[in-house]
DNA sequence: TTGCAATTGAGAAACTTTCTAACTATCTAG
DNA sequence: CTAGATAGTTAGAAAGTTTCTCAATTGCAA
């Protein structure tokens, strides 16, 4: 606990209780706050806190590495404290964000990859010059909650019309996560 | 080419002379266009043209399975008419984004991952009862362009302060890329 | 304790996305 | 080919997210 508030300092960050407040609030919330509920939640405590605060305190971490900015699906960031590697799972129905640690080898192969050494995935050579520093995961799909709902609900294939559509697969449509739920 | 607008036909989509025009210029692209740059570029060619006709026609094209909206950064989404299974490289400095095709059997295995057979991921394990629908791979980086300005510029590893922070490794901190450039 | 410089607070502004309501155009059926 | 039902378009407003400004405040090093 003490490290992290120590982590901020030694990131050359002042110590102010707004600091404080976020950072503790942010590092005991595994769901991936976005600033918006950060900042409500922190009201009670700090209710001369500005908006604007717990954006410049969320960007300075951000920037000095001590948590991680999260564009997971259209709409407000979410913050991340956890700064080992890892991935995450997203809900496209209720837009649940949950950690999935990465096994063993394969964490250190991608959570950094590899820069200079042979080419970290065969697919990378259609992008020539780029280069990796980070690949990130992200499992989509449906929560226990959302997946049980679900199943009573639509029928498993019989939509309104054009079914009959083209023959393309379809990887990931994010589905736009209910907002105000 | 036609087959695009077939596809957009046997959707139950309507062939309005906007949709033709924004469905031609975002299979054309290969940049993942904002819904703003579609606008812009389409103002001269369909200048009576609403934004918000814009962004009907991509949701309406991503809710039909045609075209996949991206979060790949914070900002605007991007829209992708490549509807096979492939990742991303995104360029944390100019905020580029390329396609990177996934590789054979892989590319089955991820882009669309097997929801009841085993575990796709042991590290998924984390997440009980959670339904993986598919898979998104992000490579983070520098491309090409980006790469070679930076190597001329900030000193490798002496910045200003700071640098005796914390063991903590840094998965993927988003940098913000420049929006204007 | 003092002073510099970073940070805060409050509101405005910029940007992204959605919504409303009235008008228009497409497509199907006749 | 025409007419009607329905979906789509426009323009502007509104909602939500993020950044910016700048004066006042405060942390921290000396």
């Amino acid at each position: 606990m003490a490290s992290l508030l120590a982590c901020v300092r030694a990131s050359g960050l002042k110590l102010t209780p707004q600091r404080m407040a976020i950072v503790r609030e942010l590092a005991a919330d595994p769901t991936h706050p976005t600033a918006q509920e950060l900042y409500e939640r922190l009201r009670g405590a700090l209710p001369t806190m500005s908006f604007a605060t717990v954006y410049n305190t969320l960007n300075a971490l951000a920037t000095a590495r001590l948590c991680a900015a999260l564009a997971l699906s259209p709409g407000a960031a979410r913050f991340d404290p956890n700064m080992s590697a890892h991935h995450h799972a997203v809900c496209d129905r209720c837009g649940l964000v949950r950690d999935v640690p990465c096994e063993s080898a394969a964490a250190v192969g991608e959570g950094r990859a590899a820069t200079a050494q042979g080419t970290p995935s065969p697919g990378l050579s259609a992008v020539p010059g780029f280069e990796v520093r980070a690949v990130e995961r992200i499992y989509r799909g449906l929560c226990a909650a959302c997946a049980d709902e679900v199943s009573g609900e639509a029928p498993p294939r019989a939509s309104g019309r054009g079914a009959t559509a083209c023959p393309r697969g379809a990887p990931a449509a994010p589905a736009r996560a209910a907002r105000r739920a």
